[in-house]
DNA sequence: CCATCATTCAAGTAGTTTCTTGAATGATGT
DNA sequence: ACATCATTCAAGAAACTACTTGAATGATGG
């Protein structure tokens, strides 16, 4: 791999990450692992992917140096090799798929038939209102991710248990959901859904991972 | 495409634009695009491929929205579809191939056999001695590409022609060389040969397109 | 209108990637 | 030592990607 020339050894160094990153499965089980760090079973599950195979693209992803393992007991856990590093690399392929298709938006709005659910907050903005102590802020992922670490004060109604549990939400204020990232569907669903109850809602501009490389406030959990 | 869910929708687009970064010929493609527009011709010549094959890899390029295309007559123009979004990525990729492998920087030093020929001057610096007149600027591109465009007051000489003509150089300034690129080749080669003659040369930390992308000024074409 | 030339297309082959299945590994706790 | 369970490995089938070759397209300039 280093006999050729140094120009197309170089260039094939960065070609082998950016194949690493060249499949939704691998894109899918990057955006868990921006998350926290996750044993191969949970990820599978997650993923909806078989565990032998997660555990084949996991070895992808660690062989480009995006992902690393520590064993612990039975289990072996992944985390992102470098949040900041691989957060960027994913903005970066959002930002261009943006540009590039506007296919991006159509996905997000015929599936929702909702424009208003794009009108996003910034992360700026849900400072200043968590500080002035005027909005909710409402965690839609599952419980352990919300574990891991959730942006501070922010109360942890899954999806998949909202529609049941809308009493736990004060009517009169108005909330901001968010989620993994800026493409999480759970936050859109979750937006859509409250919407139709008459909650005022919006959704954050991205998710987690984001808040945390920003370098604002995290609640729980300390680990990446 | 999008009949699948949503979320499968928006990471296959995502893993698409990975796609068509994940090929050592289309980075290089990219890299000489960085450097301004070109014909199919000229670009399967420079890339050392096929005119059929650089025109497939185009294709693949344009369909993922990195790289637009113009017809002027009988040729047809590529450029960047979008200098920093591209160059973003590019960046994006490279730092992950740095953190990982080490086997980066195990190439370059193994290549050229020198380690000093990495410490590179950052673009302020470069910018500061400008201003007071202390050094050389050694564009080593070749011609046609200084012609779209350079930094101020470089002077060019092609690495290929640089042997022959050092009596245009002053022995007695200090030189920076600059290129393509962060890992363009032309500049370390530039920079061992000259330090081999006994000239107190550096290389600039990347190349052109990051100059531009930075904001500052170029001289020559105005052409992204 | 014809010859020219840059580019693209089409079809075929070689090589790579993905996913599945079932077996192998390696740590755990009894 | 043994059974258990998470993970990895190995091998094969199906799908995709890269590159070559030669023909087709489409603009140009005589």
């Amino acid at each position: 791999m280093s006999s050729e020339s140094p120009k197309q050894a170089l260039f094939a160094q960065f070609a082998a990450v950016a194949k690493a990153v060249a499949h939704p499965h691998r894109l899918e089980l990057l955006e868990q692992l921006a998350q926290g760090e996750r044993s191969v079973e949970v990820l599978a599950d997650r993923t909806r992917v078989s565990v032998a195979n997660a555990s084949q693209h996991l070895q992808h992803l660690r062989r480009a140096g995006l992902v690393a393992a520590r064993r612990d007991g039975k289990f072996v856990f992944h985390r992102l090799a470098d949040d900041d590093a691989v957060l960027g690399l994913l903005t970066s392929l959002r930002r261009i798929a943006e540009l590039q298709s506007a296919e991006v938006e159509r996905v997000v709005r015929s599936y929702f038939n909702d424009r208003d659910s794009l009108e996003a907050v910034s992360r700026p903005e849900l400072m200043d209102r968590l500080k002035a102590g005027i909005v909710t802020v409402l965690d839609v992922r599952p419980e352990d991710e919300f574990a891991l670490g959730h942006l501070p004060g922010a109360i942890n109604l899954p999806l998949s248990e909202l529609e049941r549990r809308l009493a736990d939400l004060d009517p009169g204020r108005e909330i901001v959901a968010y989620c993994r990232g800026p493409y999480c569907v759970l936050s859109y669903e979750a937006v859509a859904m409250l919407r139709a109850r008459g909650f005022k809602v919006r959704r954050l501009e991205d998710g987690l991972p984001e808040w945390r490389a920003a370098g604002l406030p995290v609640e729980g959990s300390t680990s990446a």
